[in-house]
RNA sequence: GGGCGCGUAGCUCAGUGGGAGAGCACUUGACUCACAUUCAAGAGGUCGCAGGUUCGAAACCUGCCGCGCCCA
């Protein structure tokens, strides 16, 4: 047992230490037992050349919470960590530092770029890795994958071949979403549609005929360039007689068509709509249904390409202004209005998105989605906050086809070979150098990559070794929960959910718990540009992860967003200490202790009470922590520790402590240790690290708390009579306002006198008289039945089952007691009112629970009781006065 | 346009059918032998508004107002 710790808890003197010993005792490896239960989390990997940002701690702090947890409770708990290879955002930074040295990644070649980016994976990949750690993270680093490990890569293989085998990867020109910054292509996903106010041009095209004009309204006048069509819904009385006539294309000068579509809005704009099939993904779909022309005038940069006659060479948002000047000079241009809406941006880089034409890779999706609605509305994939659900059945019930092809070289390359003679296409698992259909050599491999995403989809399984059938896969696999926030459902749990149906025939997870996002003290969410980013590891150099954890985990519920406030930190780093001086107390009064089972039979009625409590706290923290409340979990164990151990029965034990009596002293350690020992264990999923310090310090068995068994209800702690610890306590309370009210110096201890109603009350008082004396600084305490005088000199206070006085020498100011006692009075029939008002009322008698009725009935008699004896005081210092 | 969430003490948020809670901030008092990163006492709320269901609603239902998010 160690002595003089210091009165100020320091993380920094702790945590990489134990961290340190937990690796080295290999305590985060996850064995195969077939005598324990699995219990897997596969962890959202971070991009392997991220930074840890507050969202990575909320969530790694929650599943680190779950698996402790579970660890402790016997499961075999395998919490599998990797990274993922992020394609955009990996070769994004690699090209910037290549622009430093004033180089593209073309000047470079696709094999010495690619030899950069592992460069840069090697230098950077291991700090998102220590970060973890550093946050305490229990993950089985054996285990650690890279979504570019060869194994994974051949999970992605297997999977594409697959899916292409049966149809369900194809090749196509389709319109997809362009960043042409980025330079690549997005999903649908990856455009984020940001409102935002534009101007809408009414431009006139006019009839071939000569007979005047059809106006249309258009937001991306550029876009005249590729028109091929005006639109109008068949319905529209006033267009009835101008479908099938053919218009003069302005600035172009070609003819184009009047068509008639159900898609088309009346009531947008004018009712008429330009159709530029080649730049708008609704507009791609009317002209397949009307076989009209393709024409893209926009190239892969965002300038205007030789389509665009003219305005070739010009950025797309430049042409705009340019085509708007020509159409005014032309005098076709109507008039311009301001309007809001929706334009999409890169996730990436905010760039706005192109809509083009172009030939890419996708996954058809509908059959693949219809097993993984199926399995969430069979309840065999549930969602924590259940309302998730609902969003991700919606998403799948209306998906489109994935186009999985970016133009990046860091990633899966698509396994595909195009041959040059005779044009077959080849996807195959292995790499060919001949073309098996014609034989040629002259084949050449498809040159993009997989999104990102692709590969994150196999993750549950790819990270066991899948397509091998290992006993990894076999014993972990399916996992028990996923947690991640609740913008990535689309991106990935849902690719996750549906991919695993179609390789593993069942979902990769039980449960899925959404987190809301840690966002500023403003309620901003957190970003690079606006630089309100809190980093962890800050915090954590200045709190501790303990610290950091136990703030992120408390006080919000599951899916709702969170603030981040260095005040709550303050308060988390303030509760660490409370954990870390209660401790101490412990520690310095536990000489000649011999730990040992509790003997029921011996303890007083503060033991009683403070073990019942912990017993109640060990059932609802692991049925909250069971449910997934861990911010509930967190809260009652943090009232237990510091309201009920420390201010209460920490201060009840010096007595006892501090006493003469040997036997008394002993069941006094034996009962702070027991406390303190389960409630650290209870304690530890939340904060690791001074939990095994401390723990360590203390008498227990094993080599470390984190693989010490969970704490469990125990009936034999579940005390009928422990309820009767309130009596004294409320007797306490009572004692210490009076004083404070009476500015009673906190060093003079006072007299009291309590008359009880009871012989059963005035047993409970005279039993634990020292505690009043000790906590309420009473000197003495005399007790009488009712039938004894009153005192008239002091002041009184009414709990339930006692009138308590302290007698005032000298000058009482009566005046301020008086009002005091009405004030009391006030609250009794307020609440009396109440309950009488329930109690009257026939159909709460006959409706509400036996037990909620005999409640209020107990209330009626004890407040009816207190009010007599307030207004009994009352009446006699009135007529004192 | 469709969907979802939020509106509770000055601030940030728990609570989701049976006596309005926490942290911070505030007021008063105390360096009391684990802790001033502390202790004790206190003040502060028509639980957004209006209806309804119920013996009973902050909670469930409907409508409205305000804020935010997602999808189109």
């Amino acid at each position: 047992m160690q002595k003089n710790l210091p009165s100020v808890y320091d993380p920094k003197q702790v945590e990489d230490k134990w961290y340190e010993f937990w690796e080295k005792e290999n305590l985060f490896y996850a064995e195969r037992n077939p005598d324990k239960q699995p219990f897997t989390i596969v962890i959202p990997p971070p991009n392997v050349t991220g930074q840890l940002h507050m969202g990575h701690a909320l969530n790694n702090t929650l599943q680190d919470i779950l698996i402790r947890t579970k660890r402790m409770q016997g499961y075999s708990a395998l919490w599998l960590p990797g990274t993922d290879h992020a394609g955009i955002a990996t070769e994004a930074k690699v090209k910037e530092q290549l622009a430093e040295e004033g180089l593209s990644k073309f000047d470079l070649g696709r094999e010495k770029f690619l030899e950069r980016v592992w460069q840069w994976k090697e230098k950077y990949g291991g700090t998102i890795v220590s970060q973890l750690k550093k946050l305490g993270s229990s993950c089985d680093w054996s285990r650690l994958r890279f979504t570019m490990d060869e194994g994974l890569s051949k999970a992605v293989r297997e999977v594409f071949v697959q899916l292409y085998e049966k149809g369900l990867i194809y090749r196509d020109n389709y319109i997809v979403n362009w960043c042409p910054t980025c330079k690549t292509t997005l999903s649908d996903i990856e455009v984020e549609h940001e409102e935002q106010v534009d101007k809408i041009y009414y431009v006139k095209y006019p009839y071939k005929d000569g007979s005047g004009f059809l106006t249309v309204a258009t937001t991306r006048p550029e876009t005249i360039l590729g028109d091929t069509a005006v639109a109008v819904n068949p319905e529209d009385e006033r267009y009835k007689d101008v479908v099938g006539k053919t218009l003069i294309l302005p600035i172009v000068g070609k003819e184009i068509p009047v068509i008639a579509d159900d898609y088309v809005d009346m009531e947008f704009g004018t009712g008429a709509v330009k159709v530029t099939p080649g730049h708008d993904p609704n507009d791609f779909e009317m002209g397949i249904r009307h076989n009209l022309p393709v024409i893209t005038v926009i190239d892969d940069s965002g300038f205007m390409n030789e389509e665009a006659g003219k305005y070739k060479g010009m950025d797309r948002f430049e042409c705009r202004k340019a085509l708007v000047e020509e159409l005014k000079r032309e005098g076709l241009l109507e008039k311009i209005e301001d309007i809001k809406h929706s334009v999409g941006h890169c996730y990436r880089c905010d760039t706005v998105v192109e809509p083009t034409v172009s030939k890419q890779w996708f996954v058809k999706m509908k059959p693949l989605a219809e097993p993984a609605i199926e399995v969430v509305k069979q309840g065999k994939v549930k969602f924590v906050p259940e309302r998730f659900t609902k969003i991700y059945l919606n998403w799948l019930e209306n998906i489109r086809d994935w186009c999985i092809s970016r133009q990046l070289w860091w990633g899966h390359r698509i396994p595909a070979w195009y041959c040059q003679d005779c044009g077959e296409t080849t996807v195959s698992r292995e790499d060919i150098t001949v073309c098996p259909k014609c034989g040629s050599r002259h084949i050449e491999q498809d040159p993009d990559v997989l999104d990102t995403w692709f590969s994150s989809a196999l993750w549950p399984f790819s990270t066991m070794g899948w397509p091998e059938k290992t006993e990894d896969l076999q014993y972990f696999y399916p996992t028990s929960v996923l947690v991640t926030a609740y913008d990535i459902i689309f991106f990935w749990v849902a690719r996750m959910i549906f991919q695993s149906m179609e390789f593993m025939k069942e979902a990769p997870f039980e449960y899925v718990v959404i987190t809301g996002l840690v966002r500023d003290a403003l309620g901003r969410k957190m970003s690079k540009s606006l630089g309100n980013g809190i980093d962890p590891l800050e915090v954590i150099n200045k709190y501790g992860a303990d610290t950091l954890r136990f703030t992120l985990s408390t006080g919000n519920a599951p899916g709702n967003d969170m603030r981040f406030y260095w005040e709550k930190v303050e308060a988390s780093r303030n509760f660490a200490n409370k954990i870390w001086n209660a401790s101490r107390f412990v520690m310095m009064n536990l000489e000649d202790f011999e730990p040992g089972e509790i003997d029921v039979d011996e303890l007083s009625l503060a033991d009683r009470w403070i073990l019942k409590r912990l017993n109640d706290i060990t059932r609802d923290v692991t049925e909250s922590l069971e449910k997934f409340e861990i911010g509930m979990a967190a809260q009652k164990i943090y009232d237990f520790f510091w309201s009920e151990f420390c201010d209460w029965y920490i201060e009840m034990a010096k007595i006892d402590l501090y006493g003469d009596c040997a036997q008394s002293k002993k069941r006094t350690q034996k009962v702070l240790w027991t406390v303190l020992e389960q409630a650290l264990r209870l304690l530890h999923p939340f904060m690791p690290f001074i939990t095994e310090e401390i723990w360590q310090h203390i008498p227990h068995e094993g080599k470390s708390i984190m693989t010490s068994a969970w704490p469990q209800y125990k009936e034999e702690w579940d005390f009928d009579d422990a309820d009767q610890m309130e009596l004294v306590m409320d007797a306490v309370r009572g004692i210490r306002n009076i004083r404070a009210e009476m500015n009673v110096p906190p060093g003079k201890k006072a007299l009291a006198l309590a008359r009880v109603s009871s012989p059963e009350v005035m047993e409970i008082l005279k039993d634990n008289l020292n505690i009043i004396y000790s906590l309420a600084k009473v000197s003495e305490m005399e007790i009488v039945d009712e039938t004894a005088d009153l005192p008239q000199k002091a002041i009184s206070c009414v709990i339930k089952g006692a009138e308590i006085f302290i007698p005032m020498e000298g000058l009482v100011d009566i005046e301020t007691e008086i009002s005091r006692l009405k004030k009391e009075k006030a609250n009794l029939e307020k609440e009396i009112d109440r309950v009488n008002k329930k109690l009257s009322n026939e159909g709460f008698l006959q409706k509400a629970p036996q037990d909620v009725v005999e409640k209020e009935q107990q209330k009626q008699k004890d407040y009816q009781e207190m009010l007599e004896k307030v207004e009994h005081r009352l009446k006699m210092l009135t007529d004192l006065a």
